[in-house]
DNA sequence: GTCTATAAGCAGATAGAC
DNA sequence: GTCTATCTGCTTATAGAC
């Protein structure tokens, strides 16, 4: 039993150290101590390496990410409680504020090549997927987009400003902000 | 003549490597290529190897950052002029959106060690630059600190946004928007 | 100040036993 | 499915000639 549980657990603890340390900074050798497999168990589980190992923890990551944060949009209650929602699902996603986004950590370096387009459309689908419920909510379109485009950047900041800081309290405001800002406060 | 200028030129070809690349993702054999010059050559400028490249680049480029940036902040003119110099000037530092900030790469991977105090030091500054400034105009002190830390958290986000997707026009909305929100707008 | 040559070690990746 | 052992190439770094 279980075996795709044990899957899902090894990704989960690559996904952690491709966060920390970017796709140029990890190891396999590194991954093999930190998850408890030699490396050539490692190759069992993904043939095609490092790269495969990278396009996993994309998937599972993005795959989270969907239906923890962005699945809040689409709820029940009122605009302004599904935002809120969405504002507390990120809270956790980032871990208040201490865990990178891989959008900003795989835009660097060697994992450009072969991420760029998803990057992009990870980028886009956030957004688009908050202008669009903001736009159902009777918001006119161009500054539901801009108000959207707004808040992703704030949240990518905040990360940034944390990891260099290790102050989340920025991001926490930020995240606290949040509804308001898109709801034109 | 120009042993200064020549150094100058090769910190700053490596830094737009560092830039790009990240500091894990940056190899001697690339950075040799893209210098011109042999390996055997770069540890001549630089004894201590890649560390003492990534040093001198950060110090180069926060040098850079304060003359060009930061200096805006304290010229002449009315408090709205000064901020827009400033978000001009940060418009041209970050080449229009294309080009990475060093908080965000240094604070990945193999970088964080040696850069960490740095890093923090570089945020706080520049936030206090900012929030110094308004509250000399009149604004209160931590609505002062607040804007700033928005600012600042939002050109770094902008940033992330205008590398996964390709598109600055985030970015240049945000430099544009950045006077009247220091402002309270 | 630049070069060629080279060292020593780590990188990603594979073979094959159990 | 995990392991040990190994391969090849690239990594950082140095020695020493010019």
């Amino acid at each position: 039993m279980t075996p795709r549980t044990n899957a899902r657990i090894l990704t989960d603890t690559i996904a952690d150290i491709f966060v920390r340390e970017g796709f140029d900074g990890t190891s396999l050798n590194y991954l093999a101590n930190q998850t408890g497999l030699g490396k050539a168990s490692l190759y069992h589980h993904f043939p095609g390496g490092k790269r495969e190992m990278a396009v996993a923890v994309y998937d599972r990551v993005s795959a989270t990410f969907t239906r923890e944060v962005l699945a809040r949009l689409a709820g029940r209650g009122d605009l302004e409680l599904r935002l809120t929602r969405m504002a507390q699902a990120l809270d956790r996603f980032y871990d208040g504020g201490n865990r990178a986004c891989l959008i900003d950590v795989f835009s660097i370096g060697g994992a450009r090549e072969g991420f760029a387009e998803k990057l992009s459309e990870a980028v886009s689908y956030w957004v688009s997927s908050i202008a669009r419920t903001l736009c159902e909510a009777g918001v006119e379109k161009a500054t539901a987009q801009m108000r959207a485009e707004d808040v992703v950047i704030s949240i990518e900041g905040a990360l940034v400003v944390a990891r260099a800081t290790g102050n989340t309290e920025p991001f926490r405001r930020i995240i606290e902000a949040m509804p308001a800002r898109l709801l034109g406060g």
